[in-house]
DNA sequence: TTAATTTCTTCACATTTGTGAAGTAGTTTA
DNA sequence: TAAACTACTTCACAAATGTGAAGAAATTAA
């Protein structure tokens, strides 16, 4: 199958210009990988291998409690790269687990590479700025979310803003990541439907 | 007044090694600033003027929300940089307030002049990288409290790493801050003093 | 210092959310 | 397909947190 560049580009566009010498360099170094649905792409405890973009698909990234529990850190519905940046960064074996929820047609690029690709690109750095600073805005919106509204209004906020995550993600991931008790979302639901 | 640079230069080396060239840049470049408490330093509805880097002190981010109430975001007891990132890297307009709480000393670099230092020295960019990936990690950390502490734990966990936060902050902000209700954390507070 | 203002606490009561068990529905596996 | 498993819902009850008013305490201004 063709690898969906396009996608790709248009997205980092969004955020900075890239110049033809680094579209060549992300076409030569990023592969093209299709995952089926449930699938671990990076476990817990090892350093992250790849930067994943997501080309289409659903994504999480979670963590396991003291207690075992799953903690979902993080739900995607991208286009969207998708990756534990401290981890990633610094190489440092992750404590979270990247989850392919659904089958997911993704673009990667590995670790080594990137180090590799800063060197020839003129870009990179830049556009590493640019992210980690949506990432840092998307988190902080989070955050606030959390502290100001109810458990009811973040559900709400969520169907608005990602209407599709709820009809593709199960709920017992939407509840955690919303910081909500699986019994209560479902019964928050029951009282939205009247 | 001698402006306390080693405090700066011992926060930066503890994400990345500074060149000494890039010591003097920061000589050049940053200016202490004595401010007293309860001063807003960087307004809302404007572009944020400075980088600033909190020597010593207490300061706090907060915005209005469209009932007036202020909604903190942030609370600081450096030495640590202290900005609104989305708006001092994009230039816009914020649309948080960055409120000395105590008597702050500070040192600052003009937003232009940032521009100016990232060409002369050869480890901002990486600096800023790292900076960000650190702010990401915290609003991340807050976000996963926020969606399995209580409210006690939130308090209990705030008072553990930031004591003197609690003795020196009102305790309406601290409240603002965990996303509890004011009179819920005084409850709290009598619970756990027994 | 006194007065004015702001912050913090306390209380009774309301509301929201959590909990665990039980049952239903849906999905996966053999 | 049937059996096994997993996800979701529902319920009664418990626990946590919010609300608004009143007063106490602390801080600021005159």
């Amino acid at each position: 199958m063709e690898a969906n560049f396009e996608i790709l580009f248009d997205y980092i566009s969004l955020l900075i210009d890239i110049p033809p010498i680094d579209q060549e360099i992300c076409r030569k170094y990023f592969k093209p990988a299709f995952v089926t649905k449930d699938t671990i792409i990076e476990p817990s405890g090892k350093v992250p291998e790849y930067h994943n973009f997501i080309v289409s698909g659903y994504m999480r990234n979670f963590y396991l409690d003291e207690n075992g529990q799953e903690i979902t850190t993080d739900i995607n519905d991208g286009p969207r790269f998708f990756t534990s940046y401290d981890h990633f960064i610094n190489k440092t074996p992750s404590n979270e687990n990247l989850h392919c929820i659904t089958d997911c047609e993704l673009l990667r690029i590995k670790r080594n590479d990137v180090d590799i690709t800063a060197k020839l690109g003129v870009t990179q750095r830049d556009y590493t700025i640019q992210i980690l600073q949506q990432q840092l805005e998307i988190n902080k919106q989070r955050a606030v979310d959390l502290t100001t509204l109810s458990a009811e209004q973040r559900y709400l906020k969520l169907q608005k803003n990602h209407p599709t995550i709820i009809q593709n993600v199960p709920l017992k991931y939407i509840a955690s990541y919303l910081g909500i008790n699986p019994g209560s979302l479902s019964r928050i639901r029951k009282d939205l439907s009247r």
